[in-house]
DNA sequence: CGACTCTTTGACTGCATTCAAGCTCCGTGG
DNA sequence: CCACGGAGCTTGAATGCAGTCAAAGAGTCG
């Protein structure tokens, strides 16, 4: 059938984001290597789910096309969505501690992976040193990227969360070689707001205040960034229009 | 001068942290080699610096007593407060991506360190695959815990989350050995607000709520659990009392 | 075309922040 | 030894931002 597409894809060094991938760094018999242990899964369908918290993991994966989200059901049974990955970004990282996935992942949109199984994974970075240190490396953005997050979250005004999500997701399309102004959104309001721990109504609501003050003009998932400053001085000058020089209370010590 | 209060310290087939540690899985020499890497640095006082963002990562740190805390400051020069370090705990993993450090740690008590070489401990894992293997579990154990430090500021109230917050803490005193239900703040009231992202009024009014619930009791830094179903119940009910069918209001702690 | 999901908008309530003042603890120096 | 001062913590009162509830608009699909 399309068993010959399935080779197509599974080809690295023909694949536009193998330098935001695991192939980064590795010379060209390396990435054959690499090349020969991808597997491919079905395309899933938006709302389909790739793995469940819980589940054993054999394998991790990359995002091909499309777009996920990872999330986690808490005690009461709601929702909390963890983070969003475009395409180049690993899934499943997590799951290296404990040998099964902490999380849960569903695709947005319809999207497609690349699948890495684990053991094969491992015997190769055992084989080759570059691809351990690459993984290492994944690993160690994974946390600082985490961390970026976490200070997103500290900012507790919706607008600023809002705008930073904005600001950071038009950073990680210019990496994929897209527009950094002009993109879709792979993802609903609600799981923005989920994401942002926001309501849906708030995250609406934000989304007019920017396009009424034209920073930004939204067409359902059409997003362009008309003034890039604009969008990046609600983040940084949050706190000083008010108070300059008089008591800001988190920022005593140095 | 005390050097051989030094070589003590250094000794991880002594150390009661080792099973929390790196050492854990090696074997006797495998545990030898690791140790003959460690150096100490002298005891860190309360806010004292153990490195500053941006800095270039020559060297990982366990800690070995007391307590750290790892910040980030923001554009509008207000720091954000990322994660607490006990004992045993890995710190500047974020750095192994860009090789120099994303976040600043400094003490918040008298506290010390081992510090592990990167160079040298890069060789020790290409040597030793165990260490390997154990460093990525590390890692991904990093990212599951940013993962549930997300869910946890997902919970909007500030009654659950300074719950949650003590419900981690008293799960990683247990694991030292410590009691779970009787343990020493490290960290002010200023520094837990800031990484709840909470006014550290709002965290003094809760600690206060939480003491005439019966379910702890405080003075100062000390800190008893005095209701740990109680006290996990807050979590885990947080929105289904209210939204079954009416509002909350009236229901109380039932 | 109707049923559905997703999104927007409006009105109201409440929780956490903010501002302000008083308190406790602790080290320092008279 | 007590007085003093400062840092950290607690408490009170008022404001405002975001959540909740409710309903209607917009887009999609069978």
């Amino acid at each position: 059938m399309n068993s010959n597409i399935a080779t197509i894809i599974t080809t690295c060094h023909t694949c536009q984001l193998s330098d935001l991938c695991l192939p980064y760094g590795l010379n060209v018999n390396e990435i054959e290597s690499l090349e020969h242990i991808i597997r491919n899964k079905r395309p899933l369908q938006a709302k389909q789910l790739l793995y469940s918290k819980g589940d054993e993991c054999k394998s991790l994966y990359v995002v091909k096309s499309g777009g996920f989200r990872s999330f986690l059901i808490n005690a009461e049974g709601s929702e909390q969505t963890i983070n969003f990955y475009l395409p180049g970004e690993l899934m499943g990282l997590d799951a290296l501690f404990s040998g099964s996935f902490c999380s849960s992942i569903d695709a947005l949109v319809t999207s497609a992976v690349c699948e890495l199984p684990l053991n094969r994974l491992n015997e190769l970075c055992d084989k080759i040193p570059n691809l351990q240190h690459q993984m290492t490396r994944v690993l160690s953005k994974e946390i600082s990227h985490n961390h970026d997050q976490l200070v997103l979250f500290g900012n507790n005004s919706a607008k600023i969360k809002l705008a930073s999500f904005l600001l950071i997701l038009s950073k990680r399309y210019e990496l994929l070689g897209c527009s950094s102004t002009e993109f879709n959104l792979t993802m609903r309001r609600h799981d923005i707001a989920n994401f942002l721990s926001l309501s849906d109504e708030t995250v609406s609501r934000q989304f007019t205040a920017l396009s009424k003050d034209k920073i930004i003009s939204v067409n359902q998932r059409a997003i362009k960034i008309l003034d890039l400053d604009l969008l990046k001085s609600i983040v940084e000058h949050s706190e000083e229009e008010d108070s300059l020089f008089f008591n800001k209370r988190a920022s005593k010590a140095m």
